[in-house]
DNA sequence: CCGCGAAGCGTACGAACGTACACTCCCGGC
DNA sequence: GCCGGGAGTGTACGTTCGTACGCTTCGCGG
């Protein structure tokens, strides 16, 4: 094996192909053949490097997950301290439901398969983990579990509404959420 | 027209057995003629009765949609004050997550077909708009729309968790987004 | 310089698909 | 009692798909 004549590169074109696509068109429009196109390789490279199309998409969404993570990492590691955390989840919010389209896109499709399938479910559990290492530096377990939950809420509502939600409201979200007092519920029972 | 040889469940046994068959196994993999089985309507019945599988599948999902708001009302319309509103969104944020998978699963390729098709997405606005109008009953507007998001995130994290977080999980997280006094963040920076 | 085994490719096949359309069947008007 | 027409269906066509597999190409040990 490893003759030189070898291109390393080739699977890994595949595998972002297939991602490029999956975002564009859907899962269930994808073919080994539009991807094969895409990636410009031939056909045949598709059975080669990969043993079938299910074993292709589980390949590129654990790519998908490795950048995701990667996004969380860079948003959430460089926070110093818990002010600094609750800005690094408002930037996150901000920059998934707005910037990156296709982000988003991949990320319903692997929520979809991961509701179906318990093989892709393993990949969301890693990404939630990490997510949670993070938030934990900074705030109680339950309070990370909670703040989890909250970034994925308004990052889709954001991204699906008519009119987005501005700053403002997503920081007050976070704020009341990592905030333990509960001592005091509103006054009034009419708004 | 309706000479009596007609069979208007015809249409809706169509829509419920789309939706089924979406809901195991994924809009990837539903065709005509497996819609046409589980019905057990013929397979001409698909043309006669719908233009084409896209119409199919936006009617389908139009009346999950119904359904889905009708859990909503449901829950939701009921609440009498705002302690019991909340109760109610906690209830519903456990019921998604737990009993009906297959809600979950036709939420899920609802929004992916929303995060790329702008038809899809009039789906969700109807409902997120519905949604909230019951919660700025007991709420403000900005506390609804956390309140909503803050729903989503809870259900979907439940539903896909290793280990789902308890009940008094979502009941913190619910009372801290509605309750104002954010003048208290924590006191230590080390939880 | 020569073959040999691995790496990679082109092509072909059977299955499944969406859709069109000629057809049957049956009711209501006469 | 018959016939016109609309409701509903069976079938066939062209396309696209996943995958298998025989073939070519090429680096390297002898």
């Amino acid at each position: 094996m490893a003759t030189g004549h070898t291109d390393p590169q080739r699977r890994e074109r595949i595998l972002d192909a297939t991602l490029d696509l999956i975002a564009e068109e859907g899962i269930a429009r994808v073919s080994h053949r539009k991807i094969a196109a895409r990636a410009g390789v031939p056909l045949g490279s598709m059975t080669y490097h990969f043993s079938g199309i299910d074993h292709l998409l589980r390949e590129a969404f654990g790519r998908f997950t490795d950048h995701i993570v990667a996004v969380f990492d860079e948003h959430l590691g460089a926070a110093a301290d818990r002010d600094q955390a609750r800005e690094a989840v408002a930037d996150l919010v901000h920059e998934l439901s707005e910037e990156s389209q296709r982000d988003l896109v991949l990320t319903q499709e692997l929520y979809t398969l991961a509701a179906r399938q318990p093989a892709y479910r393993e990949l969301t559990h890693e990404w939630m983990r990490r997510s949670r290492v993070h938030l934990e530096k900074h705030f109680d377990p339950d309070t990370a579990r909670q703040l989890d939950a909250l970034i994925e809420g308004l990052t889709l509502h954001r991204a699906l509404a008519r009119e987005p939600h501005g700053r403002a409201l997503t920081v007050e979200a976070i704020a009341r959420v990592t905030t333990t007092d509960r001592s005091a519920p509103r006054g009034s029972d009419t708004p």
